[in-house]
Formats: structure tokens, C-alpha cells, sequence
DNA sequence: TTCAACATGTAAGAAGTTACATGATTAC
DNA sequence: GTAATCATGTAACTTCTTACATGTTGAA
């Protein structure tokens, strides 16, 4: 549902066809809401209809630019300062890490490893960004500063994922020597099926 | 496809009936990966048929506890070493805030604010858990060093949304004097509809 | 006896992904 | 000419949500 008002947000900053606005979601868009072509040609259509949009102008190669109508403005200031926030978010990387006493020692301290680095690289890159618009870069209007704010949000959560990955890794608690369980080049025995070794938190009556 | 994984992941801890993963999903779990029951017990029926689940046991009022069967054990174990992770993240949050410049300046303050509250609250609550984890009270083994590893990374990430949206409110981006468009309470004139008053970024050609 | 919590499901639909299909324009 | 990029869509499928439907058990 944030897709349909997010396109409606992204079309306040002008016309834009559906190609320009898949590849807004494909860069730094995409990175907390992702979106696929398929989807947003679809839901454009679904705009249009609804009166939201509308066609603004044709180019060269079938383009079709749509622009937003009074409707469609007022709806996503209504769902911006009206509409309660969704705080669910869907990260797999913490997902994960539920799991983690599921995994070889090694396995585990590579995968934090190689955690840390992604999330490293992607704080940096969005730091980058942050940096050539506080130099003024990309304008000093209100938009600009909406930017500089969401991609403020990114590198901080970004930099939050690096700081856990590292903390992980340094107080080293799953590979840790009192806790010697799977070795990783032994094969493992009946502490390594967790299903029978645990008593089963929660109660299975016959 | 991470829902599958995830209750394999569940049941690894010891035999559970579908009500008692729902359950789970519901608390700190459906903070990063959020599943109502239907889906749940579709997901059962399929993973049993998949032979990697069997029924453990049957209870009261037509429980039905499944435990992980030595495919199901090696498949997630699979999936945590081997299967690229999903680094795309879903936060709607982030994904409003670029469209903050839309938002009148007091509806953006207000917003910043009950976020920082809510994210604030969260943080908290979860140093609360990983605290009394801390304290012993959840077990001192692998899967409980797991789950304060998962606690840890939710406060990090909760607490950069704080700082996050602290900082927003304090460096007061969108709602400075020198940007002074979109009064509160002025009927808004031609700067208001975005749309027309911007050149429009992404050309389109007639 | 009645209410809350336990417990499992189906059906319809919305949201999102992947694969397929096609063609225009530009740069080399 | 040929490859990359631009540009739009459809079809099939998976995933996820909401609403509906039903019955049991235990506590007040």
C-alpha cells in the first residue's frame, strides 16, 4: 500500500515515467522499499484511473509522463501527516541472527564478517551521498533537505548494523572456548540435533 | 521464502504446534519479520509435505506440535550458511521521510516527535529483555546467546531511529526560518502544488 | 454460564516477484 | 550493424493479509 503513495510522492517532484520512477526505486529508494518494474507500471495504471495522475506527456519511445492532479497531492499529504506509520520492518539480517546457535563457529564468524563489510560499504556510499548535499550539490530547497533526512536515517541504521556485527564478533559469543559444542572439523555428534538435545520450551502433550 | 526458513529455525529449538509459532511471531520475532497465522499454518502443511517437519504430537483442543526432521535440520542449516542474505530492508519509516518536503512544517514536527517516542519506547523495552538475557534468566547456552545477539542488534537499530529522529527535530531541517514556504496556517498559494512549481527533474519530451 | 484464551483452518484478495515478450533509439 | 539502454507491458506465480468459520478448554 506505501507503494501507491510513494509513487504519488515521487511524482510531486514533477512528471516522471514509469521507467524514471523504477529506476528511482532501483538506487536509494529501493534500499528501504523495494519496487520492481512490473509493479509500478501496474499501479500507475491503477492511479490513473483512480484520477490520482495523470498523463502529462508522450516521448520518444512510447514514453508516457505521468503527472500528479490535485487528487493525487492531497492523498499523499493525507497519508503523510493522517495515515498511521507501518513501524514493522522486514530485515532478514536480524532474522537471522535468531538462528545463529544453528551455526558452525566458523560459518558464523565468517558470516558477521562479511555482514559488517556490506553494511561498512553501504554506510560509506550513503555518507558519500550525505556529503555532496550538504556541499549543496543537489539544491538547498525543501526537497533537498527531505533527501539529506532520509539519507541521514540510512546511514545511521546502516552504521548501527556495523556497530552490532563488529560488537558481535568482538565479544565473540558464540565461537567463545567455554562454549565448545561443533567443533567445526568434527563430525558432530548428538549435541548437534538441538531437536532432541533441548527440552522443548513449550509443552507437546500426547 | 525467509518464513520457511524461520520456522525451521523455531523448531529447532524443540517441537512446536503452529499456535505456539504464531505466538512467537507476534512478539520480538514479528519486529523483523512479521507472519499472521494463516500464512503460518499454510507454511506447516507445506513443510511437512516437503518432509522436512513431522507431527510430534497431538494435545488438547486439536493441538497438533511439529518437530524438525533430520532434512528439515540440515535445510535450514543450509540456508543460514550457504543462502545469500536478503540485504534489502522494508522500513516504512525511512521511506516517508523522502517525503517530508510535502508535509506542513508543524504535522512534520508532530510526526518526528511521536516517532522518536515510539522508537524510543521500543529501544527501551528490548534493553529490558536483553538485560534480565544478561542476568541469566533465559539460560546461558547457544540459543540464548543467540537471541541477545538479535536483542542487541533491535536496540541498535531502535535507538539510531531515536537518534535519528532527535537529531531531525534539532538541526530542525524542514522547519527553519529561512525556508519560511507553506506557513501553517496561510492558505497555501502556487508554492504549495509542487507539481507545476518545480522544472521536473526527469525530462519529458512531447 | 459465559468469557477469555487456546487452537486450527479456508477463501478471497492484495502485494510483490520472475519470466516472458516486444520494440525504439542511440552510440560505437 | 550491433549492442546497450530506453521503454512498456503481460502472465504466472509466490507471498502475505484480512475476513470468515469453527470448535475446545479452563477460569470466574
Amino acid at each position: 500500500m506505501s507503494l501507491r503513495h510513494g509513487l504519488l510522492g515521487l511524482l510531486a517532484e514533477g512528471p516522471a515515467s514509469g521507467y524514471d520512477l523504477a529506476r528511482r526505486f532501483s538506487e536509494a529508494l529501493g534500499l528501504v522499499w523495494p519496487a520492481r518494474h512490473p509493479q509500478i507500471y501496474m499501479e500507475l495504471s491503477r492511479l490513473e484511473t483512480a484520477g490520482l495522475i495523470e498523463v502529462d506527456s508522450h516521448g520518444p519511445r512510447g514514453r508516457k509522463a505521468y503527472r500528479l492532479t490535485d487528487a493525487g497531492l492531497a492523498e499523499v499529504r493525507r497519508w503523510l501527516s493522517e495515515v498511521e506509520v507501518d513501524h514493522t520492518f522486514r530485515m532478514e539480517t536480524l532474522f537471522r541472527s535468531y538462528f545463529f546457535w544453528l551455526m558452525e563457529p566458523d560459518d558464523l564468524k565468517a558470516h558477521l564478517a562479511r555482514e559488517e563489510r556490506f553494511y561498512d560499504e553501504m554506510a560509506q556510499r550513503l555518507r558519500g551521498y550525505a556529503e555532496s548535499k550538504d556541499r549543496g550539490e543537489w539544491g538547498t530547497g525543501r526537497q533537498a533537505r527531505a533527501m539529506r533526512i532520509a539519507l541521514e536515517a540510512g546511514v545511521r541504521v546502516n552504521q548501527a548494523l556495523v556497530d552490532w556485527a563488529r560488537w558481535a564478533q568482538e565479544t565473540d559469543p558464540m565461537t567463545a572456548d567455554d562454549f565448545g559444542t561443533a567443533q567445526p572439523d568434527e563430525a558432530q555428534p548428538d549435541e548437534a540435533r538441538p531437536n532432541e538435545a533441548q527440552p522443548g520450551g513449550t509443552g507437546s502433550t500426547g
